[in-house]
DNA sequence: CCATTGACTTGGAGTAGCTCCAATCCTGTA
DNA sequence: TACAGGATTGGAGCTACTCCAAGTCAATGG
């Protein structure tokens, strides 16, 4: 599979995936004899699993981290679980972010309804 | 109230503040005889409103263009509703990627403890 | 067999949204 | 009056992309 399919397979742009290659966040990637890259799909399931952990926000850092740590092998394990429960953390703070959100946009609204009421009492 | 204090009762970084009104994301703001700022009541709560939608993913210029229409009175509301609406559109998007990161947590560290259980094994 | 078209390659520049820093200035207390 | 602590500015640096130029590779039409 090349670059463009892994792309839409992925939902990582094609730059963004070779960023990742160069920055240490993906296993070695196959090419053809003309240097086109060839995604395998064990490569495809791990752009997966990196575009949701970057799209909810692990920085690349944690994520480099967590793919050398796959690439080590079976027993840092471990490590890797406390990588995912510290991220689950982040998931459930971002959200109550998002509740709060929602609810300043509920006041806002309101307020917003309330002062055109005020204006339709005006127009009467 | 200046703009230490500012900045921690709103969330944003002194820095951050600054830059913002740069940006034009925040209304003219007094400044005291030395050149220092002086934030009201009014700013503070209007910085508070800017916290919560920038950290929950409103790009600067949609919150320059909700500024302005702020700015430019009481008939822009309409459009301001529209912006907020579709902020909480990319609310609702946001939340159904955190559950969905959430589950491939789960289905992960489940696996992880699916190994862990088989070495276990070999030992015994 | 060659030309064209389109996907792929690399390196490097540009962007958003901060964040940090240096150098300088203001403010309040001893 | 000296000095610590906070404020000012302009500008550099950072993350995570995103876009671009210039060139290479692969498939098809004439």
């Amino acid at each position: 599979m090349r670059i463009k399919e892994a792309s839409s397979a992925t939902g990582l742009s094609a730059d963004t995936i070779r960023y990742y290659e160069k920055a240490g966040l993906l296993p070695p990637i196959r090419r053809d004899p003309g240097g086109h890259r060839c995604f395998s799909r064990d490569n495809i399931d791990w752009m997966i699993v990196l575009y949701w952990l970057r799209k909810t926000g692990m920085p690349m850092k944690v994520m480099a981290r967590y793919a050398a740590l796959v690439h080590a092998g079976d027993h840092t394990i471990p490590e890797r679980k406390r990588i995912l429960r510290a991220h689950g953390k982040l998931l459930a703070a971002r959200r109550s972010d998002l509740d709060r959100c929602d609810d300043l946009l509920a006041y806002k609204l309101a307020a917003y309804e309330e002062v055109e009421r005020e204006h339709a009492d005006d127009d009467a």
